[in-house]
DNA sequence: GCCTGAGTTAAACAACTGTTTAAGTTGTGG
DNA sequence: CCACAACTTAAACAGTTGTTTAACTCAGGC
């Protein structure tokens, strides 16, 4: 974040404000659909706000980038953490996974969007997160399945097939909205579980 | 597709050459992020091709998903159909949608990325291809899977768990490239099996 | 009350956007 | 050769874009 962005002594709300409504817009239309008028419209500001706070309307998607991503990282830090055995921490893993993206929609929309686009100015803390991520999924779960239940899957197999089992039920809410109630309801219980046995005996389970 | 379209009695060059290069652009820059101007640079036509072959820009889009999409049900019908038991015919499934992944790897981006976009213009088509790629996969997957295997998967997770989790190497390939060569790769015949392991470990096998 | 910093605004700007239009070119068939 | 359809182009257009700037307002501290 550039040291010229402007923090007030006080919470800003306009900021805030800001931040929901370019939430809500990018995850809807896309961060280049979406016009700084429309999004200072929603969120009752003037269109130079943008550039006032977060410097530029990059640097308000990097920041939401930057947040959601360490988010996630902290949660697989915190529940992947410890010396058990990796099954009950992955299934703490997955099931802090689904809450995090159940309160996070929005982001996690605008995230997947993102995650495979090349923009110079945006490409450099998506790798260190990636890295991060790789990282941490290699040291506490990559190896401890081999050494625990024998089966080799490497990270850059096993952190985008967990993140994108995770996050599909959300991806296709918008649009199996329109088919179906259910998938945009709030995850509950018995959906993690179900979710947490399919992918437990994916990962866990001797060969097939 | 709009009548007026203009197709000419034979196949036009132009015209592929603005598919691939909106193929390409668009899934790294995305859709609203990628001018017209820059896309018949790439292609090496005028800007006003895209609206004579095409009709409009969203056009263009509306082309490029439903191709995609269209291709993807119809693989999934070739597969699932028959008598068999679900399993060899889930295993053809996975295999066949990771290759047509692999042979469409900006097609596949493009599509992830506008799935939860809302645009009035492109989503009837979205919401067609919905329908029936969840009544292909509750007849052919999830009720066959309740019969043979007791287990009780609704369409409306298991039709985004396959199709996000089969997706996920090529979502996150751009981005970890830099973090390691593999995921670019093509993919080859040990990751299919691999990804076809745990993905038949977790829907076919009994309660954890 | 004054000063200062933070927040806010309206206007301006240069650049870009997708689309349209009219003219021109090319290829094919009679 | 001519007619016609398909393809191609350059220019124009109205609208939109993100950013900048200067002026103003507000709040807090001295």
């Amino acid at each position: 974040m550039k040291e010229d962005v402007n923090l007030g002594k006080r919470e800003s709300e306009s900021r805030q404000r800001i931040i929901d409504a370019a939430l809500h817009l990018f995850s809807k239309k896309g961060f280049s659909a979406t016009g700084l008028r429309e999004l200072a419209r929603e969120a009752d500001v003037n269109v130079a706000m943008v550039s006032y706070f977060f410097g530029s309307k990059k640097g308000l998607l990097k920041e939401l980038l930057d947040h959601f991503f360490s988010g996630y990282l902290d949660l697989a830090r915190e529940t992947l953490s410890g010396d058990e055995p990796v099954e009950p921490r992955l299934r703490r893993f997955i099931a802090a996974a689904l809450t995090y993206f159940e309160n996070h929609r929005d982001a996690l929309l605008l995230a997947l969007a993102e995650i495979p686009r090349d923009d110079p100015d945006i490409i450099e803390h998506k790798i260190i997160w990636a890295k991060q991520m790789m990282a941490e999924f290699d040291q506490r779960l990559c190896q401890p399945i081999a050494h625990e239940h024998g089966r080799n899957i490497p990270p850059h197999i096993l952190g985008p097939l967990l993140t994108s089992t995770l996050s599909a039920r959300f991806l296709f809410a918008p649009i199996l909205q329109q088919v179906a109630p259910e998938p945009c309801a709030p995850i509950d219980s018995a959906t993690i579980e179900q979710l947490t046995d399919v992918l437990l005996h994916g990962l866990l389970r001797d060969e097939f």
